[in-house]
RNA sequence: GGCCCCAUCGUCUAGUGGUCUAGGACUCCGCCCUUUCACGGCGGCAACACGGGUUCGAACCCCGUUGGGGUCACCA
């Protein structure tokens, strides 16, 4: 039988980091295999727009490259690919319900009528006794006219499983190895609510069944839930599944379990807050309009707009809580799909690191060819404003000599910006404070240094980096200074900034006319200043 | 609190009784390269939670303690 496993996301609007990585693990488990990934969406619970929620969590799949084979497709329409659908359980209550009927006709379930706070009293009073909490069942109803006596007392029901009360349960997890429950301690849980609409738990076994999975792989906090589906499972005569839960993804620099509604919490740790604030100038600067809720480093879309590479990401996640050997770090898509092994998986749960991340990211990015990483940066580019739209002719040939000046200056594409300065019109350029200070005010030889050296610039021709490295070095030599004595000068003067790229490729881009003018605006204003 | 899971540098981890004065990676700190900033190179700081066993020998096996976490809903 084919391998076949699944994600099941909520429908809540974004991809959290945690699930891909479970979602990643599925997928190369599937693929591993020669089986099936599929995409189930599980909106059991949802009210609100569910097309509108999932969409960008189906658009992270695809950015991320985890195809899936069966499963809901993009777009409007709820529409999906695979032949075990639907694959929205909001659709599927017909065979939930189907499934409560064998379970209650079975005897493996049965209709209890007691009120929530009369249930919630005997767990109560269980944990006041210190004592395990055991259904007392008063209110099941086992025959149809106890069912009615309840009815006509007002009183509602939900379905209940008949646990049972005596033996163990031995479950081979493929991760954790071999876990052992006590069927007495465990719950008659509800599979059904009084309005008909079934619970997770019941779902997702039907669910696992009519879709042939084989494999379920998912958090740590599913173990304890896994007796009952099991249950069910069984009750209802399905094949047995194979489990395998992974350690949950932890808070940056904790142990605690990564949330989406701690950010607060998450921002006072350094690297998490450092790899926010990069992204958040990003973005600024991009104009996108992103509450810190739903634009941050435990959200996908933060890598995908700030200009990651989603093979650095998945790379990243791979590593968090699965390692290869003692010293292999970097795998290709085909590479993790061929070493992946449950087998290897840790059992301890890992911390987000996003200072590692941001590692993989620059490492994957010095492998990216110059001419795929100059068509993004020109996307970018034009995303930003920076360039027209459609982009000057000569645009590509332009941004592909910053490319190749700023070298692995450019960790992801969204670095691009940082060379805004560039497109720019020159009484544009905005100019650091202290980078003027300390440059250009201070040095008392700074200004007619730099006016001496505008002249040599004015007659260099050809306007190229080897051959203005070639003048300003004639022109160091001949005023008997330093190089480091006009080259911050200059920079500053030309880029309005302290630090940059390499100082010949600025003026050769900038270009000779554009170059003297800014030099000469610089001249003006501190002639200006006194 | 009951049940379940987990425990090697700050973080991700290697390690399945001797080759461990514990290896790699990230971070951090030096130095080198250098027009700045990066990259790169070299070097450094830094860990087997604790206590008992078992054994000639324990990071590795067993028990306990401590600590951390998950889960106990008509949530998923």
């Amino acid at each position: 039988m084919s391998v076949r496993t699944r994600f099941a996301p909520s429908p809540t609007g974004f991809l959290h980091i945690g699930g891909v990585r479970t979602a990643l693990f599925n997928w190369l488990f599937a693929r591993q295999h020669g089986g099936q990934f599929l995409l189930r969406v599980d909106d059991t619970d949802e009210q609100r727009n569910v097309e509108a929620a999932l969409e960008p969590i189906l658009h992270g799949f695809e950015w991320l490259g985890l195809d899936w084979d069966e499963g809901p497709e993009p777009g409007p329409g709820k529409r999906s690919r695979g032949d075990a659908g639907p694959y929205y359980q909001s659709q599927r209550n017909d065979l939930y319900a189907a499934a409560v009927e064998r379970l209650l006709a079975s005897g493996h379930a049965y209709r209890d009528f007691s009120k929530p706070d009369e249930s919630q009293a005997e767990r109560d009073a269980a944990q006041a006794a210190g004592e395990p909490f055991v259904a007392s069942r008063r209110f099941a109803a086992e025959t149809e006219a106890e069912a009615q006596r309840y009815l006509a007392e007002g009183r509602t029901s939900v379905v209940r499983l008949k646990m049972p009360r005596a033996g163990t349960l031995v479950l081979n997890d493929l991760v954790r190895g071999e876990v052992r429950f006590d069927w007495a301690r465990e719950q008659d849980h509800v599979i059904q609510r009084a309005d008909g609409s079934p619970i997770y738990h019941l779902a997702t076994v039907v669910d696992d069944e009519a879709m042939a999975i084989t494999h379920v792989i998912r958090a740590e906090e599913h173990l304890s839930n896994t007796p009952r589906q099991v249950f069910i499972a069984a009750s209802l005569g399905y094949r047995p599944l194979q489990f395998a839960h992974l350690p949950y993804v932890a808070e940056p620099g904790s142990k605690n379990k990564l949330s989406k509604r701690k950010l607060d919490k998450y921002l006072k740790n350094r690297d998490f807050a450092s790899l926010n604030e990069y992204g958040a100038r990003i973005a600024q600067r991009l104009g996108i309009e992103a509450a810190a809720e739903t634009f941050n480093p435990v959200i996908v879309d933060f890598y995908e707009q700030t200009g990651f590479l989603p093979e650095a990401v998945l790379n990243y996640l791979l590593l968090l809580g699965w390692s290869f050997d003692d010293s292999r770090e970097d795998f290709t898509r085909a590479e993790m799909i061929e070493s992946f092994s449950l087998e290897r998986v840790n059992k301890a749960p890992a911390s987000f690191d996003p200072a590692k991340l941001l590692n993989f990211q620059e490492r994957s990015m010095q492998l990216v060819p110059a001419k795929q990483k100059t068509a993004r940066c020109v996307e970018v580019l034009k995303r930003a404003g920076m360039l027209s739209d459609p982009p000057p002719c000569d645009a590509a040939q332009t941004v592909g000599k910053i490319v190749a000046a700023a070298g692995d200056r450019i960790r992801t594409y969204g670095d691009i910006l940082d060379y805004d300065y560039l497109f720019v019109p020159d009484d544009e350029v905005v100019y650091d404070s202290k980078a003027w200070e300390k440059r250009l005010v201070k040095p008392a030889d700074a200004a007619p240094l730099l006016a001496k050296f505008r002249d040599t610039l004015a007659e260099a021709s050809p306007f190229d980096a080897a051959s203005l490295e070639t003048l300003l070095k004639s022109f160091v030599e001949s005023q008997g200074i330093a190089i480091g004595q006009i080259i911050h000068a200059l920079r500053v003067a030309v880029t309005g900034q302290a630090v940059g790229f390499g100082m010949f490729e600025t003026l050769e881009i900038l270009g000779q006319q554009r170059s003297l003018a800014r030099i000469d605006m610089t001249l003006r204003r501190l002639a200006a200043a006194g």
